[in-house]
DNA sequence: CTGTCTATCATTAGCGC
DNA sequence: TGCGCTAATGATAGACA
């Protein structure tokens, strides 16, 4: 009954495989927690197995989307370092997207605020996090603005005409 | 010399709570690395730490974007399923708050696209449930309105210039 | 299929360079 | 600061319930 080493390869025996999963996921999961609390780290982790029918997001969703949406937003710099994919994927997608946004906010001081607002509730609170407050506070905005835009409109049209 | 049971709380020593994270990353890497090839899963980690300049994305970027494209691009019904308002609140309020755009949406015809599919967005989704796609829009429609506004602003006042 | 047990392997804290 | 070393704790494969 001597313990063998492990075979580091795939295990082919279905039932072992799961077992294996299960046992040293509960494992990573706790020695994930103890690094998070001995050092005081951001992280987070996301699985896909053929076991489990959702995935297993790590620490939680909330931390998850958290650190997603922090790395997604890291400076100009640091993205350019690491567009490392070529077909482009979400992190790609998601500069160009805010690439015009950003322009645009730039250009145009009086959407600035609205816009400023939205990209804070949209990307700096992770995507699918969005709570009651930011949704009525972008809400309130849209609002605002769009009686902002009309007043302004108004203005421009009077002035033309008289 | 017995060696001490760790006391699983944060360092405060700086210089031991470097080496105890330099460790135990590469032996949760390690880890992380064995499950994956033992039992053939899609997974991927980032980590934020306060001394490295950049985040941990495990086990590569191309990777980690991979998994988080896929967990982000869940089907609506896996995404509704995980995403339960408890308190039935969130819809109420949605609605109380969505109106204010309604009424607004209608008094405005310049801004009915970008608030109608906002309003799909927002309302017809729930919270806390936009995909990529959802957020794609909306941003597009943001700048799409912004520069518009901008344009009719700018003849306006050409107009009332020349 | 999941949990418990335990002998064994694996990780790592503390120390010295 | 970051190695190498080593003893002690920690993780877990395999057996069993």
């Amino acid at each position: 009954m001597t313990r063998e080493k492990v075979n580091l390869a795939y295990i082919s025996n279905d039932s072992a495989r799961r077992t294996t999963f299960r046992i040293r996921k509960s494992g990573l999961m706790k020695k994930a927690q103890e690094i998070m609390t001995l050092c005081e780290i951001e992280a987070c982790a996301i699985m896909f197995s053929a076991y489990d029918p959702e995935p297993i997001v790590w620490p939680s969703e909330l931390q998850a989307q958290h650190v997603i949406s922090r790395y997604m937003n890291m400076s100009p710099l640091e993205q350019t370092k690491r567009l490392v994919d070529p077909k482009g994927f979400t992190r790609q997608m998601l500069e160009k997207t805010m690439k015009k946004v950003t322009k645009k906010r730039k250009e145009n001081n009086e959407h600035n605020q609205m816009t400023q607002v939205m990209y804070q509730c949209l990307y700096g609170r992770g995507f699918g996090n969005l709570t009651i407050g930011d949704l009525n506070k972008m809400s309130d905005l849209i609002s605002q603005n769009l009686g902002e835009t009309e007043r302004r409109l108004e203005f421009l049209q009077r002035r033309h005409n008289g």
